[in-house]
DNA sequence: GTGGTCTAGACCACG
DNA sequence: GTGGTCTAGACCACT
């Protein structure tokens, strides 16, 4: 279900949080479900072990999924996010970089305001893109 | 003019050359402009003249700036943007992210779009934020 | 009468045992008196078995309880406690962890002596907290 | 100045990040100076660079230090601390811990409270025990 | 030089 | 069976 692409820039660990979050916000992945576990994930993904456990003790930091000793990893959307001043930095900070290259790609506003309502309608509807 | 922040998670180089961009875009640089020295720029915001040199040397590959041996350095606005499907599925992926993380922090959409509108408005009227 | 909590960080047959120690020290289990079964306890706490076994067997090893077999176990507030060195070095590395934290955390010692108070009254007193 | 102990239950990366809270509250480290390398320090504990890392990036996560990239990591005893219900709660369990082990050794309160004033001395006066 | 990522393979605690 | 810890050794990005 997540694809990994290892000559990205972005680290193994990071696509498996990314990809995850996207499984349960198109809810492919319920609350309270088990995942596959470490073992499982790191042969599917021809990935090794270390590199899904951090991934999940990531999550597990973020509130995306809880581990329950001895049996497994579980989805938990837990309640309300926090919205800290640093959060909303970081998100300003993220979409500014790629306003910035779209202007010099030559995407215009439009297109990326299009992008994401397209990408927001994926995962409401729960497909692949 | 530029800002480096040696705590951010983006890399110095990246910092430069995002700021270079904004400058260019605001017009603050004009087409043809001499830039600083790579030894200037680095003086000015007091990091690695490599760091400098790599941020340089990247803007030039990317056909924002262009060296003349011995002349110098200088900003060249150059024809049409590169629209490469490689460029366009980098920019979707990055939006994506931001986008995903958006979603579990709680920002809506309306916002997203709102913050792209008052970027882009910060670039054309070439003031600072 | 025993709380588990599968999300805490200290292992179930931990949490069994420092249950248990409450209990007694509360005297809500008197000495002598019989303990229910492994299985009995296990349905109780929703537990497993295993896990309840593994706590009684440490229980015993430490002298709180002690089983006859095919009667059944018991409590056993035996003599005077064991204050080998060791244990002595254990509780004061404990001790250091938590002041340690309680001083990153921003909590006065005053603070800590006094909910070493209310904890022992409330052990004295045979109360939940 | 930190000592590992093999033996010890507790994982070698806690306790390095116990050590440097040590260190950085006893004034031997102080904010703004540069720590050990990760290869320096792993050579001088003689334990594994990856261990070492894995407790720099959860002092930093957990802003007792900061890293600089490709210039080293920083202590940064930083501004207030964040008193949550939860890092309470776990305080309190804690010492209901140590408390509770202390009733069952016959170490008395009043021993428990002179160590922790014993400890604080120690912090504060920056000597070793 | 710095830290960050990944792999391979081992051992252990927990349930 | 589960995840957590540790080692050894490699490669890479950044300054």
């Amino acid at each position: 279900m997540i694809n990994i692409n290892e000559r990205s820039s972005s680290p193994i660990y990071e696509q498996i949080i990314q990809g995850m979050k996207e499984l349960v916000l198109k809810g492919v992945l319920q609350n309270g479900e088990k995942l596959p576990s470490v073992r499982e994930m790191s042969s599917t993904l021809l990935v090794n072990p270390n590199t899904v456990s951090k991934a999940y003790q990531e999550l597990e930091r973020q509130g995306v999924i809880e581990t329950l000793r001895g049996k497994g990893t579980f989805v938990c959307t837990g309640g309300a996010p926090v919205l800290s001043d640093e959060t909303l930095h970081r998100l300003k900070s993220s979409l500014k970089q790629v306003v910035l290259d779209a202007s010099y790609a030559g995407v215009s506003a439009e297109q990326l305001k299009q992008w994401i309502d397209s990408y927001l309608k994926e995962l409401r509807s729960g497909t692949n893109a």
